[in-house]
DNA sequence: TAGATTGTTAATCGATTAACAATC
DNA sequence: TAGATTGTTAATCGATTAACAATC
């Protein structure tokens, strides 16, 4: 194995990586964890672009905003990617989530297998329906939702996915807040304002579907 | 009401319309929606953009790849900017769906509201559990995969949801390709190929909270 | 060594912002 | 008319691509 010196060892100016880097980031995780599984040892940054529809350069690019992690003539080796992404986006340690809203997708959520493989654990599920209240769903107990602020704290929870509906949201997110939480992604069809210190994403299925209508109904000849 | 002569006349060049554009006109579609809802009858790009984190000259510039949609002095119309939108997008008709994997997720999808009201029409249900066949969950039988040419292409299906486990993704998104489908959004945690008619969109659940651990662990101090 | 591949710089390309004449 | 606001152009900013010396 080859060697190196001082690799890492740029300060992490996160305010000059793009958005969409990070995004990449993930994808990358994702395919190297794969790679990792079915006993790849290295990889260039071409064979990993093009896995992904992205150049060589692209992938260079994007990891050396935060370190050197690849070896000229070699490639980048998986494990060692893998624990660098890691670090990277943070879930390289186990982060507590509470869900809010146990209708069809806040259940759906409940049971998705893919978030402990990620380092995430749903530890908190919140309803204001009292009737569910109690409910023990996927192992997990649906509290009453005016319980929230004080179980966010105690369990020190750290990120809230919110499956309510779009009229409540917005009251949901800032009890969320004052709770404490760092931050929020929202499936609720609708725009909900944090303040600067809380990390927001939205995720809306109507929208990702009309991304699609657009391609289809535009259909782009050349490809 | 103002009168004008020759709107919507530009070529749609899709080609030069960038990604981001576009889903921006998803967030202006579901604002305005609302605004509708609420009775406002006229809107400036000012207003639309700072409910959204927007320019105004952001909000102008990606309706002008489109049209000429404004008043100047005035604003918007949203009721005539709703329709404009909605046909930019293709949702001013109704797009049969179908949904693969009826786990967790593929039946939270299955009972999600927000589909029909954007002008999706989910109609059709597929898992390879034999077990599950002949279940009718919301009102839609679900069928064994092997029917699935037949019926994407008895029904003239356009769009398919992928909610299958991560190793069956590919060969059913081969099988959906082959059967004619125009769209996939797989939300299996893998990257998928299809050929370049085909349009793709992947949602990672697991990836939208790095992006959150990301922002968090790295926090940006200015905002 | 020769071949492969990195990290980085410079060049290109694309997207956002600012400014303002035209319009209502 | 005066005030508001558009559509569009030019200027700025940011991201991607291409090229290549350095390295293994």
């Amino acid at each position: 194995m080859p060697h190196r010196k001082s690799k890492n060892a740029e300060p992490l100016d996160a305010g000059s990586v793009p958005k969409a880097v990070v995004s990449r980031l993930s994808l990358y995780l994702r395919e190297l964890q794969h790679l990792l599984r079915d006993g790849k040892e290295t990889i260039s940054s071409g064979a990993l672009g093009s896995r992904l529809g992205f150049s060589d350069a692209q992938v260079r690019k994007d990891l050396a905003y935060f370190g050197h992690f690849g070896y000229p003539g070699i490639g980048y080796r998986i494990d060692e990617l893998v624990a660098a992404v890691k670090k990277i986006l943070g879930t390289d340690r186990v982060w507590p989530v509470a869900i809010i809203g146990i209708g069809n997708l806040g259940r759906a959520l409940l049971g998705y297998k893919g978030f402990s493989r990620q380092g995430f654990d749903i530890v908190a599920a919140f309803d204001s329906d009292p009737s569910k209240s109690g409910l023990i769903i996927e192992g997990i107990q649906v509290r009453p939702i005016d319980t929230l602020a004080a179980v966010v704290r105690e369990q020190r929870i750290r990120l809230g996915m919110l499956a309510v509906p779009a009229p409540a949201a917005q009251g949901v997110a800032d009890q969320l807040v004052l709770a404490g939480i760092d931050g929020i992604v929202n499936f609720a069809p609708v725009t909900i304002n944090l303040p600067p210190h809380v990390s927001r994403l939205g995720v809306d299925l109507a929208i990702e579907l009309e991304q699609i209508t657009y391609d289809v109904v535009n259909r782009l000849r050349v490809r």
